[in-house]
DNA sequence: CTGAAAGCGCTAACAA
DNA sequence: TTGTTAGCGCTTTCAG
């Protein structure tokens, strides 16, 4: 075998192509001031001869940042959460940051040890979508030195920079714009109980039951899995006699959907249905549904400004966005 | 100030704290044999002890492996996109790797450069759904260790691993499926043409329309965006006189069943349509849509598969999975 | 079975 | 303005 010569040239190869000493090559691939015009030439040719790339690896073990963010989300194939991203994706890479995606299948245990393997790989900032709201279950595994930004959900007693919607509102429009049609026995149809979204939004529900003087009535599982057409028929229909439907989330608005017609009934048609959270095409179905937009690119675009904000300038309290959602009136709820 | 201790406890602290050697500890995180149980037992105390926490950055850069993969899709928002890197993720994590995500916006130079962030940050291995299909746009800066998976597109005349779906198959039968309804002027809606799967949806429905004894009429844009009512009307209504539609993939099948509204007319009702993708609640709409259904989390689960292959035993030829897809007839079809 | 010592590629004191 | 010299935290020859 010939000489093995690893093949990626590293700086120290560019320093000697451009024949200067190793620190000024640092110095330009830096783009630090005080270098002369001529080398800081030098060494850009070098670069480009030898075709040089930086090793991220080196640069954040040196200088103890990776350039990198982690985003925890408990499922990916949530339009909503896939939306997020994107948006986060997108001013992370505007602010030359790379992200590392994991998901937590809403799950605290597998939340925790993803939130593990970020910090081992030295993530400068953290975005968790948390799959308990009940309470902290992780921040002590994550260094200080790591900024950590919680979105779509809140964490009872602790303070963190957080990026949320205004759940209770909407909620609450949502079931009075029901009730002004009439209906009386509205059923918030909701999952995960535990979670600050849907404790939100079940105060909402409540609120706006209460300003039409009506009783509450929810039907909430644990786990949306147990959101079948016979839970339906019996919990919805036969114990809480349903004449309207506020589903509060997205899965658990395609799970009713789904059920309803296998009950032989129509969403908005047989029942006034009001969802919330968008999706596409939900304009398209027949009757177009009525939701509560939650603009989740802006969430993650707003997660990430103020994680970035926290990096560059790090100081000051802790905040609190709260992003506007609209509600969306189309015709499932009877207009 | 007083004495500074980097708060992170290193490999360091752990073996002073156990009173062992530098490389016993490091034998003990690797699990290595040869090490005593005794002091594996210590050792182990002391990381508990310290809440040690390997920094994957400084094992990354010495072991030239970073136990992290990249992913760049075009889209995050479209939900095909979604669930693979839903199935991608999972498969990482089972293999205890991270994964970088990127997205290209179907631009391909910002797939160029965000391949040369992935690969700066030293990553094991690419999985790309390539922004371009027409010629190689990036495998000249991959370098040799790193090992490519393409996923959902192909690139003309480069060998690599790939994974893909029955793309031509299932657009014919699709097409044959409309011709058996008596839809003799059955129109392709598709975009961006340069695209592989593009490109092998139209010969699947020049097939299916030779097939039938039946010329074809395709309507393609460049971009997506120039789909819109007007277009609708005047390319596939008054040129084209379309009795039937075959859109090519989900983000065609929004705007052209919005388009259709527009215009005052129902998909499946008014003309008959059979969409390439499913997507959450087609099967709520009215009519339920025909589509041709991709397993979009198992394909990303065969690309993850197709990489650790090579990861681990590295060697053999390239290898091209290709996944079917499954003809999913409901209404809108004309059933 | 164990440990000392030499780096991985880069940055940053500290001089010159 | 420039270069020398230590490391960052870890793995890994190569001796003991």
């Amino acid at each position: 075998m010939a000489l093995v010569r690893s093949d990626a040239p590293t700086l120290v190869d560019v320093a000697q192509e451009a024949e200067v000493s190793l620190k000024t090559a640092s110095r330009v691939l830096n783009n630090s001031k005080n270098v002369s015009q001529d080398k800081v030439l030098r060494v850009r040719q070098a670069m480009e001869r030898l075709g040089y790339r930086p090793n991220e690896l080196a640069r954040g073990l040196k200088a103890q940042r990776s350039a990198a963010i982690g985003m925890i989300v408990p499922n990916l194939s949530d339009p909503f959460t896939a939306n997020a991203v994107h948006g986060l994706q997108e001013v992370a890479r505007a602010n030359g940051y790379a992200v590392i995606l994991a998901s937590s299948g809403g799950d605290v245990d597998v939340e925790r040890s993803e939130i593990e393997t970020l910090v081992s790989r030295q993530v400068d900032g953290l975005v968790i979508a948390p799959a308990d709201s009940r309470k902290d279950s992780f921040t002590d595994i994550i260094p200080a030195s790591v900024h950590v930004v919680t979105f779509d959900q809140l964490i009872r007693n602790v303070e963190l920079d957080t990026v949320t919607v205004t759940n209770r509102r909407s909620a609450q429009q949502a079931t009075e714009h029901l009730a002004s049609h009439g209906c009386r026995r509205i059923v918030a149809i909701g999952a995960r109980p535990y979670l600050y979204t849907c404790k939100e939004r079940i105060a909402g529900y409540k609120a706006g039951m209460k300003a039409a003087a009506l009783p509450p009535r929810m039907c909430l599982v644990d786990h949306e899995s147990s959101l079948t057409a016979d839970w339906l028929k019996k919990e919805v229909f036969q114990n809480q006699k349903a004449d309207a439907i506020f589903t509060l989330n997205w899965v658990c608005t395609t799970l009713t959907l789904r059920g309803l017609r296998t009950l032989g009934k129509t969403a908005g048609r047989d029942i006034p249905l009001f969802s919330f959270d968008d999706f596409d095409l939900a304009d398209m179905l027949t009757p177009a549904l009525s939701v509560v937009q939650q603009p989740a690119e802006i969430l993650g675009r707003e997660a990430a400004r103020l994680l970035f904000e926290r990096l560059k300038g790090s100081g000051g309290k802790f905040r609190a966005v709260v992003v506007p959602t609209s509600l969306v009136i189309r015709h499932s709820c009877g207009c």
